[in-house]
DNA sequence: TGACTTATTGCAACTGATTTGCAATAATTC
DNA sequence: GAATTATTGCAAATCAGTTGCAATAAGTCA
């Protein structure tokens, strides 16, 4: 955290007391806007929407936060941690269980096969959780 | 085409002259539903977008059409072909590109990894083509 | 500390994507 | 060809996300 107000202050951006809470509540499960801003008012904290979906932009250029969309209409965004990894997402309950997965293999034979520039990758499963099976 | 057709009728659906134009104007290229109503209008085609939404909703849920989001705002489509493949979604000028990749390394290891059962998945590389670099 | 600069907030209004309700239409069935 | 009912098109509604703007507050510096 303390890190991320470093990176915040070096950009020119301010540490204000709703992006404190925005970030207290973002974990490194995807959650969509609405998640987090119930996460926060069952806290007693009431941000506005807007200000959410900025806040979110700015961490996300700033590398700090993923979005990511499961083929939903919304789109979910996750604290970005140390370690890459992936998402089973069940289509039933719509849990969402982490995996990490050595992917450079991939990434490799992407390079190889095409004159892409590959900045980044999203790799999602879909399916049944233990429970929904 | 005729396969679908049958698959249509078997599942209790018509297959309508709109069906048919959209289902013609399908690619197995990723679209947008607007892309999809200019590809139509260009030939004269008018089709409502409520009912290119539904029509594709329905190919979905039949198998025949595929649903995407490439962390935009709206959702593209594209016709199942026999060949399972990826794309690589140039953030500067949004063109994708096709790219066939191995990946059954990978679903071997999810399933070793968890008890999840993965119907489906989704790898998309996003970075910067060769006319973007 | 207190004044100053300017990033950020909250509200309202807006846009764009997708969905829903419903009467009119047209594909299949017999 | 008449009957049944899935499908269409239109209008209106909803949902996600964005934009404009005046009021507020974070960081800066004397």
């Amino acid at each position: 955290m303390t890190n991320v107000s470093h990176i915040l202050r070096k950009t020119g951006h301010r540490l204000t007391k709703q992006r404190q809470q925005i970030l207290r509540a973002l974990t490194c499960r995807p959650q969509s806007v609405e998640e987090i801003k119930s996460a926060l008012l069952s806290q007693r904290i009431a941000i506005d929407t807007t200000t959410i979906y900025r806040t979110l932009d700015c961490l996300v250029k700033l590398g700090i936060v993923a979005k990511t969309r499961f083929n939903e209409h919304n789109a979910k965004y996750e604290l970005l941690g140390k370690t890459h990894h992936h998402h089973l997402v069940c289509t039933t309950c719509s849990a969402v269980k982490d995996i990490p997965l050595d992917d450079d293999f991939l990434m490799k034979k992407v390079k190889k096969l095409t004159n892409f520039h590959v900045q980044s990758h999203t790799l999602e499963f879909f399916g049944l959780c233990k429970h929904c099976q």
